[in-house]
DNA sequence: GAGTCGTGGGA
DNA sequence: TTCCCAAGACT
């Protein structure tokens, strides 16, 4: 490991700074790949695109992309569509608050831009889900505006070009390469620059293994020059998952199951899905932690067979799932967050993938019961 | 500044 | 299996 660098930022020189434009957009030009957001410089699609690929891989996104703006074409499209509409197109694509925040800032383009995404990156800035990389790559790519859009392979390529040391997991040091990356940007191509940068750290300056033998800058690397370019960028690495047990009760009334919606804000906030106890290894029985939970909202069931196991990874997350199976004996009205829902009518709901794959664990083991019952 | 927030793919 | 992620934003 090197040393930190000083407190100074990177000083190009202006000559440095022409050939890297030039080469760059060069070779953008003959290398772009064609992606569906960019068939056009519509600023609402750039947007929605904009989005999507925020932690999100450019393979997974293309379909839901497709989908989204042939449900949604307009920003008023968008804004004029129940909730629950807009949540379930993006239902598996995960971050879901992602999908809340794009719904309300559609709206409020509607209510105070007059439809018109704002030119003005304090204005931009303002709307929901639009923070600094995302204000950046809309004005640059929907409005020619030479702003920076630093985004993970914007740093990566930055920190080989200038073997900059500085830790790109701090927000500190984002800021920092804004700074240094907006005298880069030319006049004439902003957009497209910004975008040749990104597709740079795609496709030639990957996190591992990169390909400088064909990198169309590599003279002007440091990185490169220094046989550094395995160790940069410095990114402090996250913690594992913690692990939790978790049940899930798919509880039947006749042919319908119980759904819960789950608390605001929190993880897979306001999503719908099968009640869920989460509790630490060992804190209780699964059949008792359910029918204790819902016995809270009036709700009496006698738990049955646990239909099987899963495991599911977070982020910050994993859930080892024992889905329990149970039979209402009675109840009251549920409050407004649980919902009794016929089988077939399962696919209307935005499940999260967690409890989409609980969902087709319980009826395929259900339906293996029912065979077991008749047969023996 | 450090945590939180999903998912699926590849080394 | 385990880890690191992939065009970040929000609290």
């Amino acid at each position: 490991m090197k040393q930190n660098q000083p407190e100074s930022l990177p000083r190009p020189e202006a000559d440095w700074v022409r050939k890297i434009q030039k080469e760059l957009l060069t070779w953008y030009d003959q290398n772009r790949r064609g992606l569906p957001w960019r068939e056009n410089k519509d600023p609402y699609r750039i947007w929605v695109s904009e989005i999507m690929l925020q932690q999100t891989r450019v393979d997974t996104v293309i379909p839901y992309y497709e989908q989204f703006v042939s449900a949604f074409p307009t920003v008023k499209d968008l804004a004029e569509a129940p909730e629950d509409q807009v949540i379930k197109a993006w239902e598996g694509l995960g971050y879901y608050s992602r999908a809340r925040n794009l719904h309300a800032a559609a709206k409020e383009v509607m209510e105070q831009y007059k439809g018109e995404i704002p030119r003005e990156p304090e204005k931009i800035s303002r709307l929901k889900g639009v923070g600094s990389y995302t204000a950046g790559a809309i004005l640059s790519i929907a409005y020619d505006l030479p702003v920076p859009a630093v985004d993970g392979n914007v740093m990566r390529v930055l920190s080989r070009w200038f073997a900059w040391w500085e830790d790109i997991s701090k927000a500190a040091t984002r800021r920092r390469m804004e700074a240094v990356d907006r005298e880069l940007i030319p006049a004439e191509r902003p957009g497209d620059f910004n975008q040749a940068m990104m597709e740079l750290g795609a496709l030639i300056c990957t996190p591992v293994s990169p390909s400088c033998d064909t990198c169309p800058v590599r003279e002007l690397c440091q990185a490169q020059a220094e046989g550094l370019q395995e160790e940069l960028p410095v990114k402090k690495k996250g913690k594992p998952p913690v692990p939790m047990e978790v049940t899930f009760g798919w509880i039947r009334r006749g042919d319908q199951v119980l759904l819960h919606r789950r608390p605001q804000g929190g993880l897979l906030g306001g999503m719908w899905g099968l009640p869920t106890i989460e509790h630490w290894q060992g804190s209780l029985s699964l059949g008792e932690a359910l029918k204790t939970s819902l016995a809270e909202l009036g709700l009496k069931v006698e738990p049955g067979s646990i239909l099987g196991e899963l495991e599911h990874v977070f982020s910050h997350r994993r859930w080892y799932v024992t889905v329990v199976e149970a039979l209402e004996i009675s109840g009251e009205d549920l409050t407004e967050d649980y919902r009794w829902v016929q089988e077939s009518e399962l696919d209307n709901y935005a499940l999260p993938n967690v409890y989409r794959k609980a969902v087709q664990l319980a009826t395929e083991r259900q339906y293996a019961a029912g065979i077991q019952g008749r047969l023996f």
